[in-house]
Order: structure tokens, then sequence, then C-alpha cells
DNA sequence: AAGAAATTAAACCGAACGGTTGACAATCAT
DNA sequence: ATGATTGTCAACCGTTCGGTTTAATTTCTT
């Protein structure tokens, strides 16, 4: 459940990469979409839009369904999960860490109110090496 | 706050959609690295590994505090928690989605229980145009 | 002062990216 | 059947990517 395939990762990853790739996904948030709607709002060709979302599609962000002449996309909800779960791994790194730094800011400030602080914010080090450490 | 500057968000996502630069980010998950420690897993030139290094930094996701002739990198979690959020984005969407999902297999279920579903399970709809919809 | 160490810079290479255009294929409407 | 609509495919083009190698730069050590 925490295993990520890597190679798929990389490709949700690099699909949202891209702008236009995002605009899509944001659409397609709002339901279904054709691909030629998915096109329309984007200044270039109706061949580019589909390699777009073609590339959506190979990172599993949103499935297809062909639907005589025209292709009806929705969202995949699934990879975009994985992404999230991915990032959500750093979550307790990056919170505590902006805690320190918000923690070392005030004292700073402190410092500065009582005159002394030449507060050239050199080295902050804010997060050193710790006991879980083997380097 | 939930204002995205487009361009930044594209390089963080460019930046994560490298497995060798996820691995560096991680190990600076541990603690600050010099760029020789950052590159010594990974089977590549110096070189090579000092550019994944750049990529990082130009997306924001590293600092780099220049102490002699070594380089210390440190994580740098604003970035993170920007596509982390970005990403929130659609948590509510893909959550109500699978659980729409879950009941709607539910409910077929129910019904070949009972013994009368052709369940050709053409067009689930499961997430069909909303009251939110323009289109 | 000489040399080793840590890192970047520059030039290069093949592959992938993001776009174009033009041809093709399938389906719907008349 | 004819023709418009929807979308892909294939070839091409310039740019970026991820890697290499060799050279340069800075700093530490002796």
């Amino acid at each position: 459940m925490v295993e990520f395939s890597e190679h798929r990762i990389d490709s949700v990853f690099h699909a949202l990469s891209d702008a236009t790739r995002r605009l899509m996904l944001r659409e397609l948030a709002g339901g279904a979409r054709s691909v030629g709607q998915l096109a329309e709002p984007h200044d270039m060709s109706l061949a580019a839009a589909s390699k777009h979302i073609k590339v959506l599609e190979g990172a599993g962000l949103i499935r297809r369904e062909v639907n005589g002449r025209t292709h009806i996309c929705r969202l995949e909800p699934g990879p975009l999960s994985t992404a999230h779960e991915w990032l959500t791994f750093y979550e307790q790194f990056w919170t505590e860490r902006l805690d320190v730094l918000e923690r070392l800011l005030r004292a700073e400030d402190a410092k500065a109110t009582r005159g002394d602080g030449p507060s050239t914010s050199a080295t902050p080090s804010t997060h050193e090496t710790k006991p879980g450490e083997d380097r």
C-alpha cells in the first residue's frame, strides 16, 4: 500500500509538470469531457491536445471511453491520490521544519527587539543532522 | 495563499518526475548532505548529479549553503508543500469518486445476487456532469 | 608553493518533448 | 453515397533532458 512502482510515479509527475495538462485535469474534475472539449480552450492544434491527453492516459490519470466517433475522458483518481501520498511522506518533515523556522524567527525577533541582534541570518542552520542520522 | 505561480509548479513537478532526484530528496529528508554525498549512491558522474541538484535548487526544493569548497544542501519544504496543496485540490474529488464507485459496485452486487442484472457495465456513468457545470 | 579534493562549466550526444502539418480512419447525418 | 465531424497517425522540427568527458575554479592540506 506504500509501494509505488517508481516508473508509474515518474510518469504521473511528468504528466503533472505541464500547465496544459493540469488545466485539462482541472476541467475533468468538473465532469467527463470529450477530446474536442478538452482541446478547445487551448491555443494549439487538436493533434497536440490529443497528445497531451494521451500522456495523461499513459500516466493513468484519466480513462477514455470510446463512444462512436467521440472519445469521452474521465478523471482516474487513483494515481493523483498516489502522488498525494508520495508527497505526504514529506509532510511531517516540512511542518516540523516550518515550525522550527517559525520559532527561530520569533526568537531572533525577540533578540532584535532587545537591541543586539545583527540579524545577518547567514546560517540559520534550521535543520541539522538528527538522532536518526547516518552520515 | 492558494496562488501558485504556474511556472514554479511546472518546475516542481518536473523536478519530482525523476527517480534520481526523488531519491536525493528522500536522502535530504534525513538531514543536510553535501553534493558529493548526494551523488555517491547514484551510478553516474558527479557532473550529472550536480545537474540534478541544480534542477532541485531551481525548483526551490532545496537550498545550498556554500561552505568552503563543499556545498551543503538542505530540503526547502515550502514547494513540496505547495505541490501537496495542489494535489489536495483533487482530494475531495477522488475520495467522493471512489465512494460513489464503491456504492455503485455494492448496488450492482446486490442486484446480481437478486439475479436480474445484465451487469454489462457499459456506461457506469459514475461521475456525470454536476450542478456546478458549465459545458 | 604544490598538490589533492569538491564542485561547476562547457561542449557534445542521443533521446524525449511539445508543437506543427497533412493524410488517414471511423462515424454520423443527409 | 456524399460529405462533414471527431479523432488519431506519421513525419518533421526546434528545444530540452539526462548523460558523458574534459577543463577550469576554488579551497584545503602539507
